[in-house]
Formats: C-alpha cells, sequence, structure tokens
DNA sequence: AGCTGAAGGACCC
DNA sequence: AACCAGGGTCCTTCATAT
C-alpha cells in the first residue's frame, strides 16, 4: 500500500472511526473519513492530535533507524539476534496450553440495548447514547452510517442527521450489570472483568465437573450462559470460547453481534486464525502501538511473525514477547493474583474553555466534597493527592503531591488540591480539570474525629462546605483563591521565604544558627 | 541497588 | 455556532544525595 494512500485512510486523526471493529463492514470507508475529516480539521483537538501523530512517526523512524544500524552490523550479529529471538519463541510455545478454558462474555452495544429494551420505539432507528461531546455506544443501525462509541456526537450528528441521542443512565447500566455478574458467579466465582457489561471465566472446572469437558459442551455453556443472560435481563450478549484469556476476548469480537466464535484447541488452527488478525484485535494494541506497527509495516499478526527480527531491535524485550505471544494466540490461561481494592478516585470535568478562577475552583471544591465522601463510604484514607488539566489545546498538565500522612477530609483534600492548582500556574485558558487520590488505605484513624464530625453532620450537605475568596498576599502582592486557613499557611511561607532573602548567603549551615523571623509588622518596616 | 515519588502516557470500557 | 468523556489500571522515565 502506498504511503499516500495511508494517509487517505488516516485523514489525520490517530484514531481511526471506522476501523473494522464489530457492525462496521462493508460500509463507505471513504464517504465517512471524509465527513470525519472535514468536521475536525478546523479544531484544536485536530491540531493536538497532529502533533500527536507527528510524534509517534518520528519514533517509528527512529525505531526504523536502529533496525537499519543494527542490520548493518554483519551476519554474525543478526544470526546472534535470531537465536535470541528463537530462544523466546520458544519459551512462549513452552508456554502454550490447551486443555484450560475460558469463555469471554460481552454485552452488545451495552448502554444502548437497554436504552432500547426500555424504549422499543427506539428499535429501528439510530441509536446513540452519550451527549454531543461524546457517544459512548451506538448500536447497529447508528453503526452502518460509521457511527461508534468514542466518537463525539456532532461528528455522529454529521453523519447521520436522524441519530437519535438518549442521555446515559449509569445507575441502570450498573444494575443491569450487576445480574449479569451474579450469572457469571455462579461459572467462575473468580472471573475477571474490565467493564460493566463483560467478564472473562475459567469454566474448567465448571465443565469438569458437568462432564461436558470438551469442544462441544464448552461451546453449549457458553450457549447456556448467553441464554441466562437473556433471560434475566432480556439483553444480548456475545461470547468466545477459547483456550486462553485474550483469545477468549478476541473470539467474542467475532461473534458479534448476538453470537459466539469458538477458536479450537489446536495450535495449528489458532495461530491461522490468528494470522489473519489486525494487531488492533490484539488486546493491549491501542491506536499508538497500531500506528507504530503500520509504520514498521506491521498489520496483521502474520507480519509481527514476519518480521520478528525488525520488533525484537525496535521493541523492547518485552513488548516484543508481548506481541509475538499474541500473534501465536499464546496467553496467560490462569487468573491474575486476586485484584485488590481499588487504588485511586478520580474525579474530573470537562467545560467549555475557561480561565474564571472561580469556577475551575468550584469545581475542585465539589470533587474534594464527593472523593470525601466516597473516602467515607469506604472508611479509607488517602496519602495522595493529584490535580489534573487539560488546557485549551488539549494539553494534559497534571500535579500531585505525596503527604507523609493520610487524610480523609474535604477540606484537607481541598487544600491541597488548590495548592496543586495554583502550583501548575497555567495561564491560558483550561477545558478541563480533575482531582484524583491515590494511595488509598482502607482503615481510618483518628476515629474521634470521625465520632464528632458524624454527629455533627448536617444530613444534606449538598452544597460545598468550603468558604475560599480571592484574597492578596500583602507580602508577594499575588491574588489566590484560598480559604482562610490556607491563606495562612501561605503567608507564614511566604513570609519566611522573605527572611531568606534578607539573610546573608550562608556558605555553611551553622549550628545553631539563631534564625532571624520576620513577622508581618517587620516586612511593613522595612518597605 | 532498589525504592519512592512525580509527571506523563497508553490502554480499557 | 460550536463541538472530541470520565472512570479506572499499569507502565516508563527521571530525579536525587552532604
Amino acid at each position: 500500500m502506498s504511503k499516500e494512500h495511508k494517509d487517505n485512510e488516516n485523514k489525520g486523526l490517530l484514531c481511526n472511526f471506522t476501523h473494522e471493529k464489530a457492525g462496521m463492514q462493508g460500509l463507505d470507508r471513504e464517504k465517512i473519513n471524509k465527513i470525519i475529516h472535514d468536521t475536525s480539521v478546523n479544531t484544536e483537538f485536530f491540531k493536538r492530535e497532529q502533533e500527536h501523530i507527528a510524534i509517534v512517526e518520528e519514533k517509528a523512524r527512529s525505531m526504523k533507524n536502529r533496525i537499519s544500524e543494527s542490520l548493518s552490523k554483519g551476519p554474525d550479529f543478526i544470526r546472534e539476534i535470531n537465536e535470541e529471538i528463537y530462544k523466546i519463541i520458544q519459551e512462549i510455545e513452552s508456554e502454550r496450553h490447551l486443555s484450560e478454558t475460558w469463555i469471554h462474555v460481552d454485552m452488545d452495544m451495552f448502554y444502548a440495548s437497554v436504552e432500547i429494551r426500555d424504549n422499543p420505539e427506539l428499535a429501528d432507528k439510530p441509536v446513540a447514547v452519550g451527549g454531543n461531546s461524546m457517544i459512548a455506544t451506538a448500536n447497529y443501525i447508528a453503526r452502518r452510517y460509521g457511527i461508534r462509541s468514542a466518537m463525539p456526537g456532532f461528528i455522529g450528528k454529521k453523519l447521520c442527521e436522524e441519530l437519535v441521542f438518549v442521555k446515559p443512565n449509569f445507575s441502570k447500566y450498573r444494575e443491569e450489570g450487576e445480574k449479569i455478574r451474579e450469572i457469571f458467579r455462579d461459572f467462575d466465582p473468580d472471573f475477571e472483568s474490565m467493564g460493566l457489561d463483560e467478564g472473562n471465566l475459567r469454566v474448567t472446572e465448571y465443565l469438569i465437573n458437568n462432564e461436558m469437558n470438551h469442544d462441544e459442551g464448552r461451546q453449549e455453556l457458553a450457549r447456556i450462559i448467553r441464554q441466562r443472560i437473556k433471560d434475566k435481563t432480556q439483553l444480548p450478549a456475545s461470547a468466545g470460547i477459547a483456550c486462553n484469556r485474550s483469545l477468549a476476548k478476541i473470539a467474542t469480537d467475532m461473534g458479534k453481534p448476538n453470537g459466539q466464535y469458538f477458536i479450537p484447541f489446536d495450535k495449528e488452527q489458532i495461530i491461522e486464525i490468528m494470522s489473519k488478525m489486525n494487531v488492533r484485535k490484539i488486546p493491549g494494541v491501542g491506536k499508538v502501538l497500531e500506528k507504530t506497527l503500520n509504520e514498521l509495516g506491521v498489520v496483521t499478526c502474520k507480519d509481527i511473525l514476519q518480521k520478528k527480527y525488525e520488533l525484537y531491535i525496535a521493541f523492547q524485550a518485552g513488548s516484543f514477547k508481548f506481541l509475538a505471544s499474541a500473534a501465536l494466540g499464546v496467553g496467560s490461561c490462569y487468573h491474575h493474583e486476586t485484584r485488590e481494592e481499588q487504588k485511586s478516585i478520580s474525579l474530573s470535568r470537562t467545560f467549555a474553555s475557561t480561565n474564571n478562577i472561580e469556577e475551575i475552583n468550584k469545581y475542585i471544591a465539589e470533587f474534594s466534597r464527593e472523593i470525601s465522601e466516597q473516602l467515607d463510604e469506604k472508611n479509607a484514607q488517602i496519602k495522595t493527592v493529584s490535580v489534573s488539566l487539560k488546557t485549551y489545546k488539549f494539553e494534559p498538565k497534571s500535579k500531585s503531591e505525596t503527604l507523609g500522612r493520610y487524610i480523609y477530609k474535604e477540606l484537607d483534600i481541598y487544600e491541597i488540591a488548590i495548592k496543586l492548582y495554583n502550583e501548575l500556574a497555567i495561564k491560558e485558558k483550561i477545558r478541563h480539570v480533575g482531582v484524583r487520590v491515590a494511595n488509598i488505605i482502607y482503615r481510618r484513624t483518628g476515629a474521634i474525629d470521625d465520632i464528632i464530625e458524624k454527629v455533627s453532620k448536617d444530613p444534606t450537605p449538598k452544597q460545598s462546605s468550603i468558604k475560599c475568596f480571592s484574597q492578596q498576599c500583602p507580602v508577594c502582592n499575588k491574588v489566590f483563591m484560598y480559604t482562610e486557613k490556607r491563606m495562612e499557611i501561605h503567608l507564614k511561607q511566604c513570609l519566611e521565604e522573605q527572611s531568606q532573602k534578607f539573610q546573608p548567603k550562608v556558605v555553611k549551615k551553622q549550628k545553631n544558627a539563631p534564625q532571624p523571623t520576620i513577622t508581618l509588622d517587620c516586612f511593613y518596616k522595612k518597605k
């Protein structure tokens, strides 16, 4: 494929919406790509995307250089590398197991299915769950127009005038999701999932116990699970059956919609199926890795094996092994160490670009309250707080701080968050702000605090209780959006800094040197 | 040396 | 007329020292 043609297909966006996702075969890609391109081309998003693409391309170029360099090192060197690769392939093969059975179950266009079930009038219309800014899921009718999840709503509307938007109703999806998980638990209590609407089940024991541990039984079980889901929720599910986790997930995609796919438990057939597979179908290959691989001439899994030398040179050992394993259809087939507790909590919001501090401050205060409430429910505390933003140019920025102590109170979180926000000192307008807490421990010390707080807590404190206002520091003259307490801290620090400045330069640390402190009064006198 | 923390990314749904 | 989410996890790279 010529370079020109490729550019034409990508139309300047890293995320190729018309990539053959389920339900997207045989549509007019040319036309769809043009519409997407034309409605994107003048946006900041597009500009940013261009830069991003340039970076990825540059990375790919340097990989290519490394490859040709290595190729010029002579046959001995190349032979050595090939031996190393051979060893890795052997190692991968030794990890191939064909006697475990995984069934991956995934709901078809989950959110949209729920909405259509509850409002059958939508059934024969193109439906998108989401809003003008983002589509979470589209039904199969909408997909005929090239509309799909993670596409902005306004582009969806351009692609299909009659597209019906439905506001997402997450609590409902969570409820339905819980029903599905209940079913999963019957077949594999330790099932894994990466979202509300899917589960990856290791069903080997179930099959053995029910005397159905053979190809027919495996497929029958998938049918049974899907039927159970259908009976309980009236929602369609697809499934994939294979000998390991990631193969089962890939199989589900081939079974969609409302179907299932069985990948034979046979090395040759697995490799045969995988060889035609586009690398993007590999779980863990996203748009960036896909683009990078494409630049290196790798589009399908077959290409991975054919270009194993190049990839071995270009990537780190771990990434190489990951790619080679995927291409060979080898994957882990036992459960990961059980997933522990949640590791972070975050809230964020996107809005029309602004530099209104008060508005941003309101979000930060609100997020702090909400996070604090969640910590309360979990009886947990956290040690690190981070604030993230996106400038109007979609440039992400973040600042975080790990404290020497654990906190959980709204005000404590807020004060750190707002401090971090101020330290970021972004002058441009911003379009997004978020607060995240991490380093969570699931217990709480300082119980007395809690008791006092619980007793005196207003039962309906929906408004943030934090009072912040702009105030100017008399020392540095900067204006801050602070609480009174926070302002005191700043003033103290600011004065300390001033003290340092008035100090003669200390070359060596003097022991017990009297620390000349400056008070506010003193500061004015010197002025 | 290996850890930790900070910042930035990739990826998943 | 303008317009590209929000909730997570995990990984890599770099800093850093009386």
